[in-house]
DNA sequence: TTGACTTCCCAAAACGTTTTGGAGATCTAC
DNA sequence: GTAGATCTCCAAAACGTTTTGGGAAGTCAA
C-alpha cells in the first residue's frame, strides 16, 4: 500500500527519520515525531512485514506443529487455547502459524523445513511425549520453544502443564475414602506424557491407601478406546468398582459400556474423567471430571513464549497449573 | 543458514543462474541445473521466505480468522479440518496463519491490519453469517478468499459448504414418514448461515407433508442451548414428538433434558442432530445424526484456495457437499 | 572566537531474493 | 565468411525496511 518512501516524500523528510520517528527513537525532535506519526495514521501506513523481517532477520512469527494422527486431534478445546494464545501473540506483533505434520516420520521433516527456512522465531510443541525427538531437535538447534505438556527432560526447557498427577491422586484418594477398593485406571498410551503422569497419580494413591489391586487397561484416548477398556475391565473375575479415566472422551465411552451392561455410573460403579469437556455436564449421569484451574492457559503459553523470545531463561519458565476436581454425579460411593 | 550468494560462490556461478536453475528456467543448461540442484541439496539450501516474498510481493501465506466469541468455538472437529487444509497448502509452499479476532468489533480491525500489511495472499472465512461484513470487505478489496459456509450473496464468491438444508429436509421428511406429526426444530441463531439453512430445510419438509405446527426454539449452539430449548419445547401444551437439532452439541443437551423428564429418546421422542461428533455414537441412546459425506473438506478447501490464487474465477469454485444421514437409536417412530 | 557538546537529521549500505535486459559464445543457412 | 538465431550465462536493479556512521546546525563554556 504505502511505504516509508512515500511517507518521507510527503513529509519532506528522509526515510531514515521517518523510520526512527515511528520506532520512537530519541534522536528525532518531539514535534517531528508527532508530525510523522500523524501522517502515518492518516495514510494508514503499515510496515511491510517481509521487508522488516528480511532486515531484522526475524520471522516475527511463532509456529505450532499439529501432529495429525489418523483420527481426532486432542481435546476439542484445543483450538480455543491456540486462539487465546494467538490473540496475545498478535498484541506483540507475532503471527501464529499452523504447521500440520503428517505422521510421526514427516514430523521431523516439517521441523527441518521450518527452521532451515527461518519461518518462525519460536515454536510451540503440543502433545508432548516422554521421549520427544521434537524437543531434542529444537534444543539442539537452540530455537526458543515452549511445550504444552512435560517431557522426561522438561527441567531443561520451558513448559506449561496441568498437574494431572496430583489431580488423579486426589481423585483416586477420594474414591478410596468413599469406600472403593478396586479402583481401575483407563489409561491412554504411556508414551504421551500426560497419560504417564495421570497413571502415576493413580498409582501413588493406590500405594497411599495400601491397595494392591492394579486394574488397568490402555487404549487410544477416544470414546471408542474408553468403551473398549471398560468392556474389558468389567468382564474380569473381580471387576472394578471405580473407573478413573485418562480423559473425558474415554470416560464418555466408558459410560456407554456401563450402560450397556445395565450399570448406573455413580451408583454401582464410579467414573471420573479429565478435561471437563463441555459435554461432560450433559452426559447421563453428568460426568464427574477435573480440569486445569486456570482460565487462560493459552494466554499464559503466549506469555512464556514472549518471555523466552525476550531472552528469559527456560528454567524460569516452567509452569505447573493446579487441577481442580469437578464433581458431578458419577463419582458416587462404593455400595 | 545458507543463501544464494554462498551457493553461487561455491559453484563458481552467478547468483542469477543459481536462482534460475533452482526455479527450473529453460535458459540454464541441463548439466548446470543438475549441478546446482545437487549443491543446493547438499548445503540444504532453503530460500529465505522473507526475501522471497519481499521481492515477489506476495506473502506466500493464507490466513484464517477465528471469531473467538466468549465460550466455545464451533464444532470440535474444526481443528482437524484446518489441519488438513494446512497440510495441502504446505505442499504448495503456503503457510497457514491463525488470526484470532476478539469480538465482532475487533474483527474488522484485524482484517484491515491483515490486508494493509499484506500478511496473507488469501483468506479463509469461517462461521459465515447471512450478511457477512467480512465477506463484503474482502470482496471490496479484491483479495482472494474462500468461505466455509455460505452467505446471502454467495453466488459471488468461492465457498464450500454442506447441504444442511437438504439434510434437514430429509431428516424431517423421514420423521414424518415414521408417523411424527409435531416435529420441532431446535435452532441456532439465524444470522449464522448454517443455522438458517438447516431451519429452512426443516420448514420445507413441514410444508411438504402439510404439517401446520411450527414448533421451534432458538438458542446458542451449545449443549446448554440445546438443553434450554428442549426444556421449553417439552413444557408446551402440545409438546413435540421429535426434536430436530441444529447441531449435535445441542442434541446432546436436548437428550439430557429428555432424560431429566423421564423420556427415552428414540421411543417417546425422537432426536436428530448434525455433525456426527465423535461422542454421538456414545450417548445414551446413541444419537442419530448426519454429516457431510466427504472425508476431506479441509483438503478441498485448500484446493479451492489454491485455484483461486491461480486465477480461477470464484463462480467456478462453489461446492455444496451432500449430507448423509447417520441413523442410530434416537430417531425412532412416533408411538 | 573557539572548541566541545547537543540536537536533529540524513545518505548509503545492508538483508536475500527475483527479474530485466542484455553479452558472449556457438551454431545455421546462405 | 557473414548475418542472424540459439544457447548459456550474468551484472545490476529492484522489493521496503533497519542500522551504521556520520554531518550540519545550534548551544555552552572559556
Amino acid at each position: 500500500m504505502s511505504n516509508l518512501k512515500l511517507l518521507a516524500q510527503s513529509l519532506g523528510l528522509s526515510i531514515t527519520t521517518v523510520s526512527r520517528a515511528l520506532d520512537g527513537y530519541s534522536d528525532v525532535a518531539p514535534a517531528t515525531r508527532e508530525r510523522v506519526q500523524a501522517a502515518a495514521r492518516a495514510m494508514n501506513y503499515r510496515p511491510n512485514p517481509a521487508a522488516r523481517s528480511l532486515r531484522r532477520r526475524k520471522a516475527e512469527a511463532v509456529a505450532v506443529t499439529l501432529p495429525t494422527e489418523p483420527g481426532r486431534f486432542g481435546p476439542p478445546i484445543f483450538l480455543n487455547m491456540l486462539s487465546a494464545c494467538g490473540q496475545r501473540l498478535a498484541e506483540e506483533g507475532l503471527d501464529l502459524m499452523l504447521l500440520p505434520t503428517a505422521g510421526r516420520s514427516g514430523e521431523m521433516d516439517t521441523y527441518r523445513r521450518l527452521l532451515d527456512g527461518r519461518r518462525a522465531d519460536a515454536v510451540i510443541v503440543v502433545r508432548t511425549r516422554l521421549e520427544d525427538e521434537r524437543v531434542a531437535f529444537l534444543k539442539e538447534r537452540g530455537i526458543p520453544f515452549v511445550t504444552h505438556g512435560r517431557t522426561a527432560r522438561c527441567d531443561e526447557h520451558a513448559f506449561i502443564d496441568g498437574d494431572g498427577e496430583a489431580g488423579f491422586q486426589d481423585a483416586a484418594r477420594q474414591l478410596a475414602a468413599a469406600g472403593h477398593r478396586r479402583i481401575a485406571h483407563i489409561a491412554a498410551p504411556q508414551d504421551l506424557t500426560f497419560a504417564h503422569l495421570r497413571r502415576k497419580g493413580w498409582l501413588a494413591a493406590l500405594d497411599e491407601v495400601g491397595s494392591s489391586d492394579r486394574l488397568e487397561y490402555t487404549a487410544p484416548p477416544t470414546e471408542a478406546g474408553g468403551y473398549e477398556a471398560a468392556q474389558w475391565l468389567l468382564q474380569q473375575s473381580a471387576p472394578p468398582t471405580a473407573l478413573l479415566c485418562a480423559t473425558d472422551s474415554m470416560a464418555i465411552g466408558a459410560l456407554s459400556a456401563l450402560k450397556e451392561r445395565g450399570f448406573t455410573a455413580g451408583r454401582e460403579i464410579a467414573v471420573i474423567g479429565h478435561d471437563n469437556l463441555p459435554s461432560a455436564a450433559f452426559t447421563d449421569p453428568p460426568l464427574s471430571s477435573m480440569e486445569i484451574a486456570a482460565p487462560d492457559v493459552g494466554r499464559q503459553l503466549a506469555e512464556m513464549l514472549i518471555a523466552r523470545l525476550g531472552g528469559r531463561e527456560a528454567r524460569e519458565l516452567q509452569t505447573i497449573l493446579p487441577v481442580r476436581q469437578v464433581p458431578r454425579a458419577t463419582h458416587g460411593p462404593a455400595n
